[in-house]
DNA sequence: GGCATCACG
DNA sequence: ACGTACGTGATGCCT
């Protein structure tokens, strides 16, 4: 039989690890009452990850019982000058004992001894009765009681951060074994236990000297053959010392514990005990993971699994309204298999792998029906795998995931089961948990296991159509749901299974001429640095350029020298090598991740890219685009521009044709700050840069604005949107920092209803713990109130920037939706949407009827206080556009 | 899987 | 005094 196993838990050094660990979010953390429950938090996570690593028998957790220890009697000063201990981490103690035992580990403490101690003294008695230890701390002094019997866990950074020590380790590492550590210790002291040591004696002499002598004992006794004059001087000098630190350092084996191993079994979760502690410590997460590993319910659930003979019992079921669940394996729907499917009413559900029943007509007539509205949870992934099999998805209802994504950004999982627990909904697991993760991932081969997983996806769709709906009524976002997010999902769905055609032979040329030149330019780098070597390693390069090559360290980042562009351009006119570099990355980056990228996602059957547009991952409203990202093409570089070419009409004498708003950011922003200002610039159709230059400037109507000035204008104007700062605006314009506030404080003068607005998003930010788009779109910034400086201007940047940001975003899905039901009739499809731009490709013959209509839709699509300006280009491809 | 870098609005 | 622009995704390196 496996020997029993021992955790002991150093509780004071593991909280105030937990406590530092979480230190940066502190404001995050705090329950109903006010108290700070960082720390607890992260002990939690802690003893989660000990508990599944080591399924212990028996559990303690020591801790200190007070400054006075027999320590504190040999040396007064022991553990002295240390900080005082933070209020915010004094009142967790309490908790984390409660914690404890709600999770079966008793808490000791002695009086006169240490946490260490209470440790030293059970394993040693564990040792002696054939148990295997566990000790799990953030201090180091206790890997002296490492043994074959005994692990020490010392968490490091985080609290996930973990390094298992045993006695082997220990010897390979430092070549001693782990009681000899404390006569390493005695040496060189310790800093924040307060105790000098040896002078001039650190870690590496110690080391080497009880490797030498086995122990100070024995060092004292051949104190003569040491052979530095100096450090033989304060050996002797500090003998007292070395052995006063080893009375210090050596953990007590023998405590007069009141206890023993037998008196400490885990007893796991109280689960009663446990979910009132996590309530009160508001610990969602905790208490979603309690339901999901204690849920009792693991069993399956009433269903049908369909056949061709009961397919018909789904006309005598009522299904007006009804809940559909597509289950594909993988993420990408555009080409994942298809491996079942459920149907169902609330009372009834209809399950099956077979994808052909789908066809069959009971079914397809009931998801073709616009008289029958759906609950479905994402349904852009639904209606294009449908798609796939040739059945149109009509009138869904309720989509799951974007009402979960439009009540709060946050909860932006795509995975139905976490969603669900989010909104305290608990009967349905994650796919991680049922099907796996990673390369384990697997379709379950049981039709119970997967049916019953199925099934409880569309009971939980089913079940939070109501609550969800009503919530999204408390936010007054209904219209926004309705009007916006459900209509443009379908836009969506069309533009993406459309796809934007590739022409793949060009962009195999393309890549062709890149390898040479890259070639080309690798080979001069290697005899400028008169060596050869990875020069797309940031670490290899910064190694040549700074220290073979000596250029000047102009910046640094958390690993070593930066090499980023900003550093790379101020290097180049005086180092060729440099050019070089920024030559060779810009050429690499267009070839990886435009040419190969493009190339390894075109669809072979239609030559044609087929993105998805993620509709609820943005904390502003605004779509990303992933499979290929569509939405980062180049054109600010020729070079890369070239790229462009590449994206053509899927018939070769159609065009593309683009249309764009024109700075309608800055415009939502003249909008909804009601500065009169800048809504009169805009009225007056002003080049709006000029004009914020001649304010800032101080210029007359008739003086000239210089390309210069309007740059720096355009720069403040930028900022502003961004949530400006000074130092942000010199860094980036290359002003000093002065002289940006300068500007910033006269632009604020010129335009006080943005300066107004600015102030009162935040304000609202604090008031509400969120800001609003135009359409109702909301955000929460729940750092806002943080303590911590960084924190809480990041989060009054955002305060600032989302409304604007996702107003914009509002008003170009609304265009969408009207654009779609405008050209519903013609050939021309849209194919992209690029943040403020859309493109479409169309037969020559349509180009003048999209010139006409495609500008007005946009610049009508919400009626804002000031004009939107659209302009409109073509050509016969994306890059020609004029 | 985190980090640095660089592509876009 | 703090240490900063807002929002994204893909790639290659490296532990």
């Amino acid at each position: 039989m496996a020997d029993k196993k021992l955790l002991l838990i150093d509780g004071n050094s593991i909280l105030y690890k937990a406590f530092y660990a979480l230190y940066h979010s502190i404001d995050r953390f705090t329950n109903s009452e006010g108290l700070h429950t960082n720390a607890i938090y992260g002990f939690n996570n802690m003893l989660q990850t000990m508990l599944d690593k080591v399924h212990p028998d028996m559990a303690l957790a020591a801790f200190d019982f007070g400054k006075v220890t027999f320590r504190t009697k040999l040396y007064a000063d022991y553990k002295g000058g240390r900080h005082k201990t933070p209020d915010e981490l004094i009142e967790q103690f309490d908790g984390v004992k409660k914690l404890l035992s709600a999770r079966g580990i008793k808490s000791y403490e002695l009086e006169n001894y240490e946490a260490d101690d209470i440790i030293g003294t059970l394993s040693k008695q564990a040792e002696d009765m054939g148990y295997e230890t566990t000790i799990v701390t953030g201090d180091r002094d206790l890997t002296q009681l490492c043994s074959d019997k005994v692990t020490v866990s010392i968490s490091k950074t985080g609290t996930s951060n973990i390094v298992h020590y045993n006695a082997d380790y220990v010897m390979e590492n430092m070549n001693i074994t782990p009681n000899q550590i404390i006569d390493v210790k005695a040496l060189q002291g310790d800093n924040s236990d307060n105790y000098p040591g040896i002078e001039k004696v650190g870690p590496k002499t110690a080391l080497k000297l009880i490797n030498q002598y086995g122990s100070i004992e024995k060092l004292y006794d051949n104190i003569d053959e040491i052979s530095g004059k100096k450090l033989k001087e304060h050996l002797i000098e500090g003998k007292k010392n070395a052995f006063l630190g080893k009375k210090l350092a050596t953990i007590k084996r023998d405590a007069p514990l009141e206890i023993g191993i037998e008196d400490v079994p885990y007893l796991g979760d109280q689960v009663d005990e446990l979910v009132t502690f996590y309530q009160k410590m508001n610990f969602r997460k905790f208490l979603r993971e309690l339901n999901s590993s204690h849920e009792v319910d693991d069993s399956s659930v009433n269903y049908h699994a369909l056949s061709t003979q009961n397919v018909d019992d789904l006309s005598n079921i009522n299904l007006n309204d009804c809940t559909f669940y597509l289950e594909m394996d993988g993420d990408n729907y555009h080409n994942a298999p298809i491996v079942g499917f459920v149907l169902g009413n609330g009372n009834d559900w209809y399950v099956s792998r077979d994808i052909e029943m789908l066809k069959s007509t009971s079914i397809k007539s009931i998801l073709e029906n616009s008289k029958v509205t759906k609950n479905v949870f994402d349904a852009k992934r639904t209606y294009v795998g449908l798609n796939r099999l040739g059945i149109h998805l009509k009138s869904v209802n309720f989509d799951m995931l974007i009402v979960s994504y439009l009540l709060d950004t946050n909860d932006n999982s795509n995975d139905l089961g976490k969603i669900a627990n989010l909104h305290d909904y608990y009967d349905v697991k994650s796919d991680e948990e049922v099907y796996g993760k990673g390369a384990k991932r697997s379709i379950p081969d049981s039709d119970d296991k997967f049916f019953s997983h199925l099934v409880k996806k569309a009971k939980a769709i089913n079940d939070l159509k109501v609550p969800l709906f009503d919530k999204l009524k408390d936010h007054n976002q209904k219209d926004l749901y309705h009007n916006v997010e459900l209509p443009v999902t379908f836009v969506l769905a069309d533009m993406e299974i459309n796809g934007i055609t590739v022409n793949s032979e060009y962009l195999s040329n393309m890549g062709s001429k890149l390898k040479e030149r890259i070639s080309e330019i690798e080979q001069s780098i290697y005899n400028m640095a008169n060596e050869e070597f990875n020069i797309g390693s940031p670490k290899q390069l910064g190694v040549i350029l700074f220290e073979k090559m000596g250029l000047p360290v102009i910046k640094k980042t958390k690993t070593g020298y930066s090499t980023a562009v900003d550093v790379l351009e101020q290097l180049a006119p005086d180092y060729p090598i440099v050019q070089k570099v920024l030559d060779y990355r810009q050429l690499s980056k267009i070839l990886s991740t435009y040419v190969d990228g493009i190339l390894k996602v075109v669809n072979d059957s239609d030559n044609k890219v087929h993105t998805r547009y993620l509709q609820t991952l943005t904390q502003t409203g605004r779509l990303s685009s992933v499979d290929p990202n569509l939405q980062n093409i180049p054109v600010r570089t020729e070079e890369g521009r070239l790229i462009r070419k590449a994206f053509v009409p899927h018939k070769s004498d159609w065009q593309i044709f683009s249309s764009d708003y024109s700075q309608i950011e800055l415009r939502v922003l003249a909008s909804i700050t009601g500065d009169t200002n800048m809504q009169e610039e805009f009225m007056n159709n002003d080049d709006i840069h000029a004009s914020t230059a001649r304010r800032i400037f101080g210029l007359s109507s008739n003086d000239e604005v210089t390309p210069n000035i309007r740059r720096q204008a355009k720069a403040v104007n930028f900022g502003i949107v961004y949530g400006i700062s000074d130092f942000g605006l010199a860094k980036n314009t290359g002003i000093s920092r002065a002289k940006a506030k300068e500007f910033i404080d006269k632009y604020f003068a010129e335009y006080p209803g943005v300066k107004k607005y600015m102030d009162d998003s935040v304000e609202k930010a604090k008031a509400n713990g969120y800001v609003e788009t135009i359409a109702h779109r909301r955000r929460y910034i729940p750092e806002i109130n943080s303590k911590n400086f960084h924190q809480r201007s990041f989060a009054e940047r955002t305060a600032i920037n989302s409304p604007i940001q996702g107003s914009a975003a509002d008003i170009i899905k609304i265009a969408m939706i009207n654009m779609a039901e405008a050209i519903k009739d013609m050939h021309a499809k849209m194919l992209l949407q690029v943040h403020d731009e859309l493109i479409f490709e169309a037969p020559v013959d349509e180009i003048p009827k999209l010139e006409k209509i495609v500008p007005s839709i946009m610049d009508s699509a919400v009626k804002l206080n000031v004009p939107l300006k659209v302009k409109s280009h073509y050509g016969k491809n994306w890059y020609d556009l004029k």
